[in-house]
DNA sequence: TAAAAGTTTCAGAAATAATTGAAAGTTTGA
DNA sequence: TCAAACTTTCAATTATTTCTGAAACTTTTA
């Protein structure tokens, strides 16, 4: 496998990856490109080596930009705008998690917790629900808490409790 | 909040946040559906309540059996199949941490290894490319672990975990 | 201040994913 | 063995998501 090859895989894969958990796979195309660019690359690099429209490298820039992921770089001298991915994989799985626990778990945290404290009445159904909803939460409230710890760590959380958990 | 609204936001609320993350909304309500169900359903009880067809259920019946968290029970002297959850959120949380593993970060990982052990050659794009793939391979080889090692842990590896992170 | 350079938006088009429903297939029991 | 009861499959349809491209907008510079 040579060089073009690897990079072509790469970004592929990437996409593939990314649409398997909910990310559009432009968007994850786009963060692969930057990812393994060594310079900082404008929209119109990003268009033709992807071959998208510059509209919808415009949207899925500005998508990573709002993740926390991707920024924008200014070249001296330069109008255009460059954009360079953060490349500090675990700075960028911090951020991702961050960002997902944000959007995505704390909203279901509210949900499970009020269906959690209703008053299920006398039916089995009521009762089970109660449970469940109730069970969920508790376990969504630790992931909560290990997602924000993580997000807030440093360099070598992971990698530590990592070693804690192979004792 | 009666019991009523609260089953339905709890079956919406989990078909909007499967989707999220990538499994279709239909699979997630009726694995919600059951989840809550204090006895097993029958593919028409599902297809009634959540206006879905027979072979819309069937699929993702199959598909929520194939994940491991579902499964078929029978009724005795009843030629019909019914259906009941995993019930145990730990057990259920293990089994799609070993399927998602296994379908989705194992092939991953082949193609990170493959790429970050190709020859660079001299240009910067394939130094970046290793250094970045070598990086990445390194990160998801040991969420790969960590997922490895909840998936086989007992009831309470989890809740010793958050304990330790606490400190 | 005007036009050139660049960026953003968004309605419609295209691509992808999910769903239906009916036909084919399977199992059971008389 | 056959038909009733039930399950599975899949081609066609429908819904959803993503993408395009051109127009509107913004910024810069001469």
């Amino acid at each position: 496998m040579n060089v073009e090859q690897a990079k072509a895989k790469f970004i592929q894969s990437w996409g593939t990856f990314g649409s398997e958990w909910g990310i559009n796979r432009t968007m994850a195309q786009i963060h692969a490109l930057l990812l393994i660019s060594p310079v900082a690359l404008s929209t119109e690099e990003i268009m033709a080596e992807l071959s998208v429209s510059r509209g919808n490298a415009n949207m899925n820039l500005r998508s990573l930009m709002d993740w926390g992921i991707v920024f924008k770089e200014l070249v001296p001298g330069e109008r255009k705008e460059y954009f360079v991915a953060e490349k500090d994989i675990m700075k960028v799985a911090r951020q991702i998690s961050r960002e997902r626990r944000k959007r995505e778990l704390e909203p279901v945290l509210g949900i499970l917790s009020e269906i959690a404290t209703i008053n299920p009445g006398t039916s089995k159904e009521g009762i089970e629900l109660k449970k469940v909803a109730g069970n969920i939460h508790e376990v969504a409230l630790r992931v909560d808490d290990v997602l924000d710890k993580f997000s807030r760590s440093d360099e070598n959380w992971f990698y530590k409790m990592v070693l804690q958990l192979m004792k």
